[in-house]
Order: C-alpha cells, then structure tokens, then sequence
RNA sequence: GUGGACGUAGCUCAGUUGGUUAGAGCGCCAGGUUGUGGUCCUGGAGGUCGUGGGUUCAAAUCCCACCGUUCACCCCA
C-alpha cells in the first residue's frame, strides 16, 4: 500500500473504469466526458449558457444563501480563514451563481437569464455509497422570471436529460411548497397530525417529528407510509397564487407530453425551497433512488444501475513501430507529422522488441501497426499491417497520410465500453 | 458523533483444529520466434500478511489496542 491515499470521501477519476473499495463503480474520465458533453448538448438545444464561478467563495455568501442553521452551514462546510478573510470550498453552487449574476450585471445581457453549470462541490458529510465529500453537481438556475414556463421547462429538461443518456425508467414526482410562511402553518398541522401515532414511529421517525415533521413523510416504512398518507397535504394550505401557479405548470407539462405523478406529500430538505417542487427517481436505485431534485444529480450511480454503455477511450489509428536507432528517429519525426495532418498515432519510447512493441499495438486495439525498419528507410516504404487479418502491404513514405487516413477511419469505430 | 463489517501480490481472492520457504487466477515483464500482435507453452519480478503489543516452542491464523477502509444511522444530493 502506497503512503498517500486520496482524501476520504473522495475519489480519482482514471483513464479506465474501476470498483472502489466500497464496491460502486467509477467511471473513466471518456465516460465523463461522454457526459459532460451530453450535458452541454442538451443545454445548448435548450438556449441554457454556461456558467463557471470560483469553487473558492466567502463563507458569509454560502452561510446567508443556504441558511445559517442549516447542517451545511452548522458542520459540513469545509470552511478555513487567511488573513481577515473567511473562505469556503463551495458546499453547492446557487449561492455562488447569484453572487455572480449580480456582481457582473447580467440582467444586462437583457431578458430572462438560463444558466447552468456542472462541477465539484464539497461537503463533510460522513462518506457512503454514493454519496461523496467532495461530489460533482451539474444544475440550472434561471433568472430573471417566475412565470411557470420556467418551472415547466426545468424540469422537462432534467427527464431530457436522462432520456439523452439512455436511462428511460425514470419517474417524475411533483408538488408545490408554496411559500415560506403557509409551509410554516403546514408544518404545524403536520405535527399535531402526527403526534397521536407517535408510539407506532419508529425511533428515527420520532426523531423527525420532534427536529422535522416534513422529513417524517420520507419514510420508507410500509406501516408508517399507511399513517402518512392521510396526513394533511401540502396543497390545503398554500395560497391562491400558489395554487395557480403549481396549476399552470402542471398543465405546462401536460402539454409538453412529460408523465408526472403529483404527490402531495413530496418535500425537500432544506427549507429554502419554495413553489414547484419535483424529484426524478430511478427504480433501479432501490432505496436512495432520488435522482434529481431542484437541479441535484447522481449521475454515475443511475447510469450504473440502469446498464447503460458509455463511449471508452478513443483506439489509437495506428500503431508505428520502429526497430533501430535510425527508424526511430524517422519514426518520432513523422508520428508528429501524422498527428499534425489529424491522425490518433500511437508508438513506443522504450525502445521494446518489435514483438513487444505489435504486443503494445495489440493491446491499444490499434487497427494498423507500421513497421519501419532499416528496409523500410531505404526503400522509403512503410509496412503496413492490418491487424485484424494480419495481412501486410507496403506504402510509400509519401502516400502514409492518405492511406492512413482513409482506411483507418473506415475501421475505427468508437468501441463502447461495457459498462457495470 | 453512533452501530456493524472488513484489512494477505498491481487487481479479485484462497490460506484447514496455530506448524517449516505464504499461494491461485488475472494483469505486468521476458523467452520460445535475434523483423511481427492476439491463442499456446516456459520462466520472472512483485508481499514489513494494515500497525504495535500480548499468548505460544511456533501466529496471516488466538487475544488486546490503535490506524485505515467501508456500509448504515443522523442529514441530504
């Protein structure tokens, strides 16, 4: 065992796919990638511009955004000072966005803001599966406008989202919040509800009830769904307004086609949600199976579960292998020039056998391996081998580029990497 | 912070009621083929058995402590 691990709580991102030590599978940087750029695809046909900001923030802008007496704020904020500033790794991303909006006038720009944005976030929560200290959050924040059309197109954008990757068995949960002080009232009829049956909850749920009423309602226990479900909704107590707007961006997704189940007693944790609320969930996920829920993701793990395959590492074109000093100095000089002419070439700076160095082609799934030899040189020829037949042509010197780069890209069809 | 599980080669793991030099598969390197990969054969490198202490003639194995990892709880994504 080497001295150094990473940090717990966090893992590497490695050119090849691996299972950590807690049996959940990472995925490649490609597989990454392959996401990442979904993502951004999916934003762009949605006219949503990216936004990056510091993952360095005043504590003060995360600890006022998020809540003081929120559990982020109170012990899982990775928080340190220098000098007479307080800094924060950023435990989420909306606080830091809004601090940008604002600081860099982007109402300017004019009309309504669609911004997204996707990168690491840190919190010090005790580590478990799926759930990480430092994790990686992609969200959308749209600014400038409350008008249902808003809400509506957030969330048909995440099940698009999922839909672009692959994962169809998703299911879209909906409810309002409403606002800050009828939530209030609710919580209140909630407890008095509740508080009756406090001897069939179990310890946990009386915990909640006493810290959380809401949170009881996320109980996954059979008997204690039973009591749940006819407890005061969230729905009688919220105002007009409210209710009209929750209205409107049902019927938004009514007319969009996206399926949805209204569950009346769908809530979210932190308390500083309001209005629509919705959660995107994945039976393959068993338990923990929220997906998205106000613009949080747990990509990697749904994907894993749902099987889906993710483009690998590009295969190398070809493969120059070169026997003795002089070849593999021409062979160094024209792998560059073949990569400037937009070839993925591949050699070895060991100075290997030829058989390690086919052995090294082989592995790397290179289509054509060169061999260029003091025979080559001198008759300014390249042997071409096509390694999957194993047949062997020669090519001139000058007519490497072409050939390579019409019949290697023939045969290097992206090979998915089978995923889980 | 609380409870459980685990810690042997790069990876996945075996290792009997304690018994000699701690093994297998895969991976890696080399040879078989001094200019040719995949399959095959042969060989090789790679281990303070998590750390420290204790019991014993003898500890990977039993006991204790510590460290690390992990799952779950809390909370939440």
């Amino acid at each position: 065992m080497s001295t150094f691990q990473n940090i717990k709580g966090t893992f590497d991102i490695l050119p090849d796919p691996y299972t950590d030590d807690g049996g959940t599978r990472v995925a490649s940087t490609a597989e990454w990638r392959y996401v990442e750029d979904t993502l951004r695809d999916v934003m762009a046909r949605h006219n949503f511009d990216e936004i990056r900001t510091p993952i360095l923030e005043p504590t003060e802008l995360v600890a006022r955004g998020v809540g003081e007496s929120t559990d982020i704020v109170q012990k899982e904020m990775f928080a340190f000072e220098r000098g007479d500033t307080n800094y924060v790794l950023r435990p989420e991303v909306t606080a830091p966005v809004v601090r940008s909006f604002l600081q860099h006038h982007l109402e300017q720009r004019g009309g309504v803001q669609k911004l997204f944005y996707m990168g690491p976030c840190f919190r010090a929560e005790q580590p478990q599966k799926g759930r990480y200290r430092q994790f990686h959050q992609f969200g959308v924040e749209v600014l400038g406008t409350d008008d249902a059309r808003a809400d509506a197109e957030t969330i048909a954008i995440m099940t698009a989202l999922y839909e672009a990757l692959g994962i169809a068995d998703t299911r879209l949960r909906v409810n309002t919040l409403g606002t800050p002080d009828r939530r209030e009232k609710y919580v209140e009829a909630l407890r008095d509800y509740l508080e009756p049956y406090a001897d069939d909850l179990s310890d946990t749920s009386r915990r909640r009830l006493e810290r959380n009423p809401l949170r009881v309602l996320d109980t996954k226990l059979e008997h204690e769904q039973q009591i749940v479900q006819d407890a005061p909704q969230l729905i009688d107590y919220v105002n007009d307004e409210s209710r009209a707007h929750y209205d409107r961006v049902k019927g938004l997704l009514d007319d969009l086609g996206v399926p949805y189940d209204e569950d009346p007693h769908l809530v979210r944790g932190l308390d500083y949600y309001t209005e629509t609320t919705f959660e995107l969930e994945s039976a393959a996920l068993g338990a923990q199976s929220a997906l998205a829920g106000g613009g949080r993701e747990r990509l990697f793990l749904a994907l894993d579960a749902a099987d889906v395959t993710l483009p690998g590492s590009a295969d190398p074109d070809v493969f120059i292998a070169a026997l003795g000093q002089d070849a593999e100095r021409w062979v160094f000089r024209t792998t560059q020039k073949l990569r400037a002419d937009g070839l993925h070439v591949a050699l070895d700076l060991k100075g290997r056998s030829l058989k390690a160095q086919m052995k090294e082609a082989n592995r790397q799934n290179a289509p054509y391996a060169l061999i260029i030899g003091d025979n080559e040189l001198e008759a300014r020829e390249a042997t071409v081998k096509e390694m999957e037949s194993g047949e062997q042509v020669t090519v001139a010197f000058d007519e490497l580029t072409e050939y390579l780069s019409t019949h290697a890209s023939e045969g290097a069809e992206e090979a998915p990497v089978t995923g889980g």
